[in-house]
DNA sequence: CGTCTATTTGAATGTACTCAAAAGCGGTGG
DNA sequence: CCACCGCTTTTGAGTACATTCAAATAGACG
């Protein structure tokens, strides 16, 4: 399947698109192909585009002061991802996105999506939206790691990520909720006997 | 101070206003005072306002599956809070939202803000980064949570939020840092021998 | 002043981490 | 095709962090 079908598509769950607003939105998007463990930002950048995952996985995540790495994020197919706080403010980034698998992206720069806006008004419906559904599911994990312990976290993740869950190493799952690879290796084995 | 002054002074951090376009936007805005336990959302409700608090000292919480609440944030002064979630979706609320002092705060309903939004669009911009800023903190809080433990993070609660952590009682903190007040209580004591 | 709630204190327990080592697994080169 | 290398996962022992439960103390408010 074309990447360009499957962005439309994923637009088109948000918002109606004429066919000639489509031609124009996937003019103003650039493809890129990240491989496997290479970076599509890094600490120190400032991000310029948002993107759109077409094939493959991508995890975000930064160091902490004692160099421990933390995973905020996985988009995989038809996820979005990118540092929305350097994308606004032109800040350099806090966080690396990398590729756990070969791959391919869309991407829009800042500027062409200001243009999106003035010619497609619509869009800036699309995005907010993004960003509403986006925040809303930041509050939904803050409000599941005040509530849960790490075995209730690991199931919910595999609920809410199913596929996903066998694409991911454990230890990176591991990271994103919060514990040590060797704990959820263990939670593991308990559920298993179960 | 007059209250419509602290909105128009929050309101011109981020963008700025003509005469006649403050006016336009006080005239679209609900005052309304909560007294000291009374509640202005609750579990249930379709919120329907976005709100921004004058006076006073407002906290967000949920109850998990188990009874326990747990605290998603404060809002006291110069801070907007509501349930965005259920205010964009009409989805009815799953949190409470409680008067911790005697508060005084200014309203403006959905349909007032479609008005706002399309007399003076600049006020899109001004929801869009309050969105945003309230993404970004969400998005430090998981950052957070992921890489400190219950003493750092109360310790950043207390450098974030100086003035505040005197105003809310401990078990209302130690609900926001999820752990226990009785953890919390001896975190306290073993800083004071420090 | 009395009552109700919040905070403190302590002991016992559970949850999760650290460190070290072994086992498993995938890729690469001979 | 097999042997080896590097990385991930598993296992276990010892420890640290945080909770539970119960009771005492302190504070706030009518």
């Amino acid at each position: 399947m074309d990447n360009t079908v499957l962005i439309l598509t994923n637009v088109s769950k948000l918002i109606a698109l004429l066919p000639d607003e489509e031609a124009y939105f996937i003019s103003l998007l650039q493809p890129k192909a990240i491989k496997r463990k290479d970076f599509l930002l890094q600490v120190g950048d400032v991000c310029h585009y948002e993107t759109f995952v077409c094939k493959g996985c991508l995890r975000s995540y930064y160091i902490d002061d004692e160099g421990v790495e933390h995973n905020t994020l996985f988009a995989v197919e038809d996820w979005w991802t990118g540092d929305l706080y350097s994308l606004i403010t032109h800040n350099p980034s806090r966080y690396f996105i990398e590729a756990l698998e070969d791959t391919e992206v869309l991407q829009i720069s800042k500027s062409n999506l200001e243009l999106l806006y003035l010619n497609v008004p619509k869009f800036e419906r699309f995005f907010r939206l993004l960003l509403q559904n986006a925040y809303v599911a930041q509050e939904q994990r803050i409000v599941q790691n005040l509530s849960s312990n790490a075995e209730e976290r690991y199931k919910a993740f595999l609920q809410r990520y199913p596929q996903t869950g066998q694409r991911i190493a454990q230890k990176h799952i591991a990271s994103y909720l919060g514990i040590t690879p060797e704990f959820l290796s263990m939670l593991r084995r308990k559920t298993m006997e179960r």
